[in-house]
DNA sequence: TGACATATATCGGTTTCCGATATATAATCA
DNA sequence: TGATTATATATCGGAAACCGATATATGTCA
């Protein structure tokens, strides 16, 4: 594919970094944020959250902290850094870029245009 | 994920079902034509393309016939099924909803609307 | 002769994502 | 009291997508 062959279908990594843009959550915030944010569309799984997250932070992405909640486990939160939050818009434009070659090939039939 | 798992990253399935919409195609053209169709963002792979119409051709949606070109080896053509039609309505709508969940998750932070 | 474009094919490998499972705490309910 | 459910994190194994490399075969052009 040759575009950022990570967004196809790294896509849930854009998401999630882009839910600890508005600030700091922990791993069940954002999958319970994430099936808000979309309406329902995204049943985000722990089976793919955690590891997800492990790797982002290797990649020092996103930091990582412990915080005990009132009540139940202690809750690990995620924090963007600067080279995520660099990283983030680049995966942003490379989906919108890949979004819209969808949306060509999707529309553009010989059907209807010489073009 | 539970929307059509297939589509994230299967869209390359979906970009090839809707090439043959237009008529009747061989492999080295879809590679060529979804290039142009993309304005040159998907650059698929003769690796990826190949294994992809044979697993559509074991699910009969697609069907395949030989013939010989003017030069050079013959051209196996590709074409849709009914079902392959109907299959392929459906991952254009998979596809809508995937891409409009994806975009109101990154367009709707907790920094612009308490909606 | 060799390089290149056309054309199809398969194998092995990486990455994504999920299902299943395990662990631990607290609330609710029968 | 015991069972279930919700919260919260974690790992393992597996399926599927896609690609790189490679192989094959034909024809053209220098």
């Amino acid at each position: 594919m040759e575009l950022d062959k990570s967004l196809l279908s790294g896509s849930m990594t854009l998401l999630v970094m882009k839910l600890l843009e508005d600030g700091d959550k922990y791993g069940y915030q954002m999958i319970e944020e994430l099936k808000r944010r979309s309406d329902d569309t995204f049943h985000l799984k722990a089976g793919t959250l955690y590891p997800l997250l492990h790797n982002l932070e290797e990649k020092e992405l996103v930091t990582a902290y412990e915080r005990k909640a009132a009540a139940g486990k202690p809750r690990r939160y995620y924090r963007l850094t600067k080279r995520g939050a660099a990283a983030l818009v680049e995966k942003e434009t490379a989906w919108d870029t890949y979004a819209q070659a969808v949306g060509k090939v999707l529309k553009g039939g010989a059907c209807c245009a010489g073009a």
